[in-house]
DNA sequence: GCATATAAGTCAACATGGCTGACATAAAAT
DNA sequence: ATTTTATGTCAGCCATGTTGACTTATATGC
């Protein structure tokens, strides 16, 4: 189930990113900088977990083509913190307006109960804490 | 949360691929030969939605490796069908044990309610009636 | 203040698993 | 007898992952 429903979800989007020459690798890094404007290029590289090689291929593109900025940082000027343009803004809404209009179909058609226990059991499917509590409203267990 | 699910969902099984000198792709196609004895090469391409040169990469290996058999159509002789051989399934079961150890851990923490709405929402993620019924259980609407 | 560690980037080479296009063979269907 | 279908195969391309080696700028620790 998780392979059908994974290959629709990214599928609705790399219909789109066809468009504009981009791939889901693109698309990854474009929906996390989205989400944690001015993160630096570490903490995206942990997230997605692959090596600053690959990363960099798609970032460049990103960069060049103007939908990714980079700002020095300013408490450690080594960094270079990621956010998206005005252009990267608008790409990353058209496709999470068609991911959204998926998603959307299959909660209203599940009702939020099982909206619920579908959260439930991907955030249990996680391996790492870490990712979990990206997701986690009230998160009781610190350790 | 699907990104993150589905990376670890498939990364538990590829450890054990590597050992192999398999990947995902090998997965694939051990697991529905497995799920579906006697299918038909068309089968499986439809399932997986690749080209026929992208599957018969994977499926010569498995085939001349020993894990995959083909025996010709008796009805129609063109039909190669595909089997495991003792060999594939002991490595689909293995294969199978790791995922099933990790959604056995997250359906124990989530519930059975949540179970039943993970298997909801993601049936209505998928795009296709024909995926859709592969895992539909009581199915009324037939048209 | 100097040595070391860290954040980021770069070059080169390689693997996997998608893709297109062209073509071959055997068997079924018309 | 001709056409269609199921399968396989060669050749080459692309996206995106990998390893390993190395550079540059800046921060940090002694």
């Amino acid at each position: 189930m998780l392979f059908f429903g994974y290959r629709d979800f990214t599928g609705v989007a790399d219909e789109i990113l066809a468009d504009y020459g981009f791939g889901r690798a693109h698309h990854r890094a474009i929906y996390f900088i989205g989400r944690h404007p001015g993160m630096t290029v570490s903490d995206l590289l942990m997230i997605l977990r692959i090596t600053k090689q690959s990363l960099n291929r798609v970032l460049g593109q990103l960069i060049e083509e103007g939908y990714v900025l980079q700002q020095q940082g300013v408490r450690d000027r080594r960094q270079r913190l990621l956010s998206l343009t005005a252009k990267g803004r608008a790409l990353e809404e058209r496709l999470s307006a068609a991911q959204r209009a998926l998603i959307a179909g299959a909660y209203r058609e599940a009702g939020a109960e099982a909206v619920e226990g579908f959260r439930k059991v991907l955030l249990g499917i996680m391996k790492s804490d870490e990712d979990r509590a990206r997701f986690e409203r009230a998160m009781p267990p610190r350790r």
